[in-house]
RNA sequence: GGAGAGAUUCCCGAGCUGGCCAAAGGGGGCAGACUGUAAAUCUGCUGGCGUUGCCUUCGGUGGUUCGAAUCCACCUCUCUCCA
C-alpha cells in the first residue's frame, strides 16, 4: 500500500514539513496519532475547513488516528494569523454548541467509533491554567525575538498586536504538548498560516519532553486569483445545509473557474489521480463534465448521495430546459396573499432575489428578471394565481443562473 | 501619562475656503452583450422609498447657520511619535 505521505504529496496537499523524510518514514512504519485544530467561532464548518477534513480522512484511511481539536479555549483569545482585525470572543455555551455541530459534520468524513478518531477540546486544559506556573514551565521556552520574526506577527506589528493575541502561539504549542502527553500525538497538521504556531509546538515538545514531534502544513485552498476558496459575496459556503443549501453548494462547485478544477478534484475528492488527470485534460466546453463530477462528488460527500442527485437533477433541468424540477431554493407563499395578483417587486422581495425594491427595479430595468423563462419588461408586471403551473409552482430566474421557485399554498 | 494625526456610503479613498453632495475615483458586487452555468472583454447599475419628487446617511451627542460630511464644543474609538 502506498504511503499516505506520498498520497498527500501527489494530490498537492503538502506545503511545508518540519522533517520531510522522517515524517514519511514514520507514517509508513506505525500508527500515528496526529491532530488538527479548529476554532469553533461559527456554528458550522465551511468550505475553508474542507481541505483539512479531507486530509484527515486520507490519514485515517491509512490507519492513523486523527484528533480533532476544538479550540474552545483559544477561541476565547483569537488567532492573529492572517487576520487584520482581532477576533471577537465567544461565550462558553456558544463554543460548546458550535463544537457539537462540528462533530456532526466531521462524522461524515471521519469515523469516531472505537477510538479510531478522537475529539478533544483545549478548554479542558487551558481554562484552569495557572498563570505563574504556565510562565515558568512553558513561557520560558519561548524567545520573544524569535516570535517577532514570525510572519504572522510581523504583519500585525504594523497595525498593532495585543499581548492577548501574542500568547496564541504559546497556547497552541501547549496544546500540542498536552496532546502528546495524553494521546502520544506526534504530528500536528494545519493550514500553512499555522506554520509558526506548529513549529512552536514541535520545539516545545523537544525542549520539555526531549522527544521528537513533527509538523506539516497544507496549501491554502485558493482560487487562481489568489482569493480564499469558499467565500462568496453572500458569505462563506457552509457545510450545514441549513446555512447553505445543497443546491447552492452544488452550484458553487459547478461554477468554479476552469483553472481551479484540477486542484479542487485532487484536493477535495477521493477520485483516483488517473481519473483526476483525465478530467483535467478535457478541453473547451468538455471541462464542464469535470465540473459536474466535482460538484457531485463534493455534494455527495457532505450532504449524502440523495441530496447530491437532487441538486444535480435540479441544475440540469433548470439549465437545459428551464423546466419545473424543484429542488432549487423555494419560497412558499399563501394563496390568500396573491389574490388579485401580486406585484413583481413584492415577489422579488419575498424570495430574497432582491434585497430592496430599488434593487428589484434596477434588475428589471436591466432585463435581469425572468418569470417562466420570459423576460419581465416592466416593473408593473403582476403575477396571478393562473400563472402558477398545475403543481402550483412558478419559476423565477435572476440573471443567468439564479433560479427560485415560488410555491403556492 | 505627554505630543500629534485621524474616523466618509460594501472596501480603499477624495471632499472638509459651508449650499451646485446620495457625496469624485478605484476595487468589489449585480445585470446586459459575447460564451461553455468558465475566463477575458465591452456596456449599464450600485442608500432607501410612494422615483420628473421625497426620506435617512459622512464615528456619537449637542451647538452655530436660512442651510453642515464640511464650522464650534464635548464624548468615544483608532493610529503615529515620546515615556
Amino acid at each position: 500500500m502506498k504511503n499516505v505521505y506520498d498520497i498527500l504529496k501527489e494530490r498537492g496537499f503538502i506545503e511545508q514539513a518540519t522533517h520531510e523524510e522522517q515524517i514519511r518514514e514514520l507514517l509508513g512504519r506505525e500508527k500515528v496519532v496526529f491532530y488538527i485544530g479548529f476554532d469553533p467561532t461559527a456554528d458550522s464548518l465551511h468550505v475553508g475547513h474542507l481541505l483539512q477534513m479531507i486530509a484527515m480522512a486520507h490519514m485515517q484511511k491509512a490507519g492513523h488516528v486523527p484528533i480533532v481539536l476544538i479550540g474552545g479555549g483559544t477561541a476565547m483569545v483569537g488567532d492573529p494569523s492572517g487576520k487584520t482585525e482581532m477576533r471577537m470572543m465567544l461565550s462558553r455555551e456558544q463554543i460548546q454548541n458550535n463544537a457539537r455541530k462540528f462533530k456532526k459534520q466531521f462524522e461524515r468524513l471521519i469515523d469516531f467509533s472505537n477510538g479510531r478518531a478522537i475529539m478533544a477540546d483545549n478548554a479542558d486544559w487551558l481554562l484552569d491554567l495557572n498563570y505563574i506556573s504556565f510562565l515558568r514551565d512553558i513561557g520560558r521556552h519561548f524567545s520573544v525575538n524569535r516570535m517577532l520574526t514570525a510572519e504572522c506577527y510581523r504583519q500585525r506589528l504594523e497595525t498593532g498586536l495585543t499581548f492577548l493575541e501574542f500568547n496564541y502561539m504559546l497556547m497552541q504549542s501547549y496544546d500540542f504538548l498536552q496532546l502528546y502527553r495524553k494521546y502520544g500525538c506526534k504530528l500536528q497538521m494545519g493550514g500553512n498560516d499555522q506554520w509558526s504556531n506548529i513549529i512552536g509546538g514541535v520545539e516545545l515538545i523537544r525542549k520539555v519532553e526531549g522527544a521528537e514531534a513533527y509538523g506539516l502544513t497544507f496549501t491554502l485552498l485558493t482560487t487562481s486569483e489568489g482569493k480564499k476558496m469558499g467565500k462568496t459575496e453572500a458569505g462563506a459556503i457552509w457545510l450545514d445545509p441549513e446555512k447553505t443549501s445543497p443546491y447552492d453548494f452544488y452550484q458553487y462547485w459547478r461554477n468554479v473557474d476552469d483553472k481551479d478544477v484540477v486542484k479542487c478534484l485532487s484536493l477535495l475528492t477521493f477520485l483516483p489521480m488517473e481519473e483526476v488527470r483525465r478530467l483535467g485534460s478535457l478541453e473547451g466546453a468538455q471541462i464542464n463534465r469535470a465540473k459536474e463530477i466535482l460538484a457531485f462528488e463534493l455534494t455527495k460527500m457532505i450532504h449524502g448521495e440523495d441530496e447530491a442527485k437532487k441538486a444535480k437533477a435540479a441544475a440540469q433541468a433548470l439549465f437545459s430546459s428551464g423546466s419545473d424540477i424543484t429542488s432549487a431554493p423555494t419560497t412558499i407563499i399563501n394563496e390568500r396573499d396573491i389574490r388579485g395578483g401580486i406585484g413583481i417587486l413584492d415577489i422579488l422581495l419575498l424570495t430574497g432575489l432582491a434585497p430592496s425594491k430599488s434593487e428589484g427595479r434596477r434588475l428589471i430595468q436591466q432585463g435581469g428578471i425572468y418569470v417562466k423563462e420570459k423576460r419581465v419588461d416592466s416593473i408593473d408586471f403582476r403575477i396571478y394565481e393562473q400563472d402558477f403551473d398545475d403543481s402550483k409552482n412558478l419559476i423565477i430566474r435572476k440573471g443567468k443562473k439564479i433560479y427560485h421557485v415560488v410555491k403556492l399554498q
